[in-house]
DNA sequence: TTTTAGATGATAGTGAGTCTCATTCGCATG
DNA sequence: CATGCGAATGAGACTCACTATCATCTAAAA
């Protein structure tokens, strides 16, 4: 498949857009408060990772981090990214493409959906409308209410053409 | 992980909600004019196939299906879905377990999203309120016009516990 | 019946992700 | 400062979903 590493501004989201404030510094503290509260320390080797998913502002790949860090090894990263995510520090998500992508839990960014580009492979964060958000909450509320699942966590993906894809390869 | 292989009458959503009457030799016929227009032939091994997707009436694996037919041989079965796939026969489709699933495209059967336990991986069918889909319609629309995305597909994956598993495991 | 393109399946290969274990690090004591 | 100890690390072996290869087989057309 292509290479899906491109930066996201072809789909009108901008590389910090889904970013809080709390970028700098900030966020390593508030990452170090949660993982003290899982009872796991925040070693260098998960500080570099956090670095990257930071830096990087959207979806990557665990071979994408290692490449990013020559510290980092794969055993550790897959490691780390497990503990991260039972840690509620980073999310793990899948796409069409056979790699699982990480980032930052919601916590530390907005509530956002994915744009996927079916030609590159490209993953770009989407904050949907205040609209329909609120129509997937009263959705979220029923569904508990007459059946028995209890949602915990909903994820929209919307595949297409990315802007880019779109003028190049496919009419 | 848990074996995601159980029937889905837990989550609210009968077997066959999602599937349209043309679940008998209509929906052969069906498939068959869609190959012919692909200039594919319908074989043996791919027929086998839909009757599997069929008749389990929610996503399954690859590995599923050669379990479940004994003359359907690995190889044969990811080449015929990836056939499949391409005539637009079925759909692929991945959650957060490490393997894809497949099921029937949405032209014979229902416009649904899916369930997923995070306890025990089941994956159920879910049809969404016409309010839901109807604010998801507009979304899209506005995201086309705004931004150079062409969205050509959404996919809602709402996660969280099933009936069984809210019962029986945690709190 | 012959031809021939397409379908099949055994098998080897690829690569993401996991497991193991010996080594090292970091923190807290004496 | 030294020592001890649990946690973190990394090299490498391993698993398994998935793909590529290729000789064989099937079935439609001539």
């Amino acid at each position: 498949m292509a290479a899906p590493s491109r930066v996201p501004t072809s789909a009108g989201t901008s590389r910090e857009a889904t970013t809080r404030p709390s970028s700098g510094e900030d966020l390593h503290i508030a990452v170090s408060d949660r993982l003290r509260a899982a009872r796991q320390r925040y070693s260098t080797g998960r500080r570099a990772i956090v670095a990257v998913l930071a830096r990087t502002g959207r979806p990557v790949t665990a071979p994408e981090i290692v490449a990013q860090d020559d510290n980092l090894s794969v055993s550790s990263v897959y490691r780390n990214l497990a503990i991260l995510e039972a840690a509620k520090v980073v999310r793990r998500l899948v796409t069409q493409e056979e790699t699982a992508r990480y980032e930052l839990a919601e916590e530390f960014t907005l509530h956002h959906h994915h744009l996927v580009c079916e030609s590159c492979g490209l993953v770009a964060d989407y904050v949907a409308p205040t609209r329909l958000e609120r129509e997937m909450s009263k959705t979220l509320d029923s569904l508990r209410d007459s059946t028995g699942f209890v949602p915990r966590a909903h994820h929209v993906q919307i595949l297409g053409l990315c802007a880019v894809c779109r003028r190049t390869h496919e009419p």
